[in-house]
DNA sequence: ACTGGAGGCTAACGATCGTTCGGAAGGAGA
DNA sequence: TCTCCTTCCGAACGATCGTTAGCCTCCAGT
């Protein structure tokens, strides 16, 4: 892919974060590579190829942040490790993170069974975690897996509303763990 | 407001959460209440109307379920029933829910900004109960109430995203709250 | 020196967008 | 019966949409 291509489509993912796929033009794109809308038909076949670009690109980087946890080890541990993985690449790569999550679904046909797809699978790898914790004894043994590892994916799901670039998310997602490991119950609450 | 004024607003909140502000036409909503596109402007003066409407009714709906949510008694107690307020708003008006939490960016001047002060609000009165039970001391002393707030209001914002229609809301709000109050460690674990 | 491809230009296409307008049907109130 | 108000129609407006077409320039490879 050429550099100009790569241009195209960061500018595809910064534009349609901020505007919406529907509320970016194909000369506002033009305009953020300061050129004509038409010279864009060099480089795609259709705006849609760009929303799809950039929601699989989005997808490949959860989906290799998950990949980096360990298959062993405290499940808490992995817990922490895939909480801080999502929450890097939503920190690092805000605008494409933020498609990921919020303007895929104007994704059409087939494309958009792919991505329900993928997207399904993460989630299943995120609460395999959850489950395996639980069956091994290190997550309490009456958990119900599915709304931890729901309540735990809604909260980085929503990241990209309040997260700010350079801050640090390692320890926001270690912040996140401790409360839903340990809980906030006081000592002097029955 | 007559009853085809509210059947327009009812309306644009279905499309709107459904294909987004952008993706609905007045065309659609026309379809919708069967009857010609120009003829809705003898109820509205913009589309933009409709959708500041819908945002506005979501913001009322979500502070009246804080409302209902007493000022005095044991802080989990009431952090359970602001959970419950919030999810049962979600699943009785999802798609007010939605383009509440979604939608609302369309929003232009000062609409926006009066919109995004009255978003502020609400998340401010939900965190006054976190910071309130650390200070209490019915929450651990070395809470972090910022975030333990976040994580919470992060579960329930994205929950226009996976809650359907017709579950329990509440059953859902307390499995999340007592996950909260005593998190998921296990017995067995150090 | 010649060629081919990459990248960009201008102009225009048909479609659809949100909105406006004049007129008309129909019921409610006087 | 007359009038007003609500609601809708049908047609049209200018603007903007995504996309296509033909042409030009520049540069790397042969």
């Amino acid at each position: 892919m050429s550099a100009r291509r790569s241009e195209l489509t960061r500018a595809a993912a910064r534009l349609f974060a901020e505007k919406g796929y529907h509320g970016t033009s194909v000369g506002d794109l033009a305009q953020a590579l300061g050129v004509q809308k038409g010279s864009l038909y060099a480089h795609i076949q259709s705006k849609a190829d760009l929303l799809w670009e950039v929601a699989s690109e989005g997808a490949a980087a959860f989906h290799a942040a998950l990949d980096s946890v360990p298959d062993e080890g405290p499940v808490i541990d992995r817990i922490r490790a895939a909480l801080r993985g999502h929450l890097r690449v939503v920190g690092e790569q805000l605008d494409v993170a933020t498609v990921f999550v919020r303007e895929w679904r104007y994704l059409e046909g087939e494309r958009r069974d792919a991505f329900v797809a993928e997207r399904r699978r993460y989630e299943e790898r995120f609460r395999a975690l959850y489950r395996e914790g639980r069956e091994l004894g290190e997550l309490r043994a009456d958990l119900d897996d599915a709304t931890a590892a729901l309540l735990a994916l809604s909260a980085v799901n929503w990241a990209y509303a309040w997260l700010r670039p350079g801050v640090d998310t390692d320890a926001i997602a270690d912040r996140f763990t401790a409360l839903l490991v340990d809980g906030m119950r006081g000592y002097n609450t029955p």
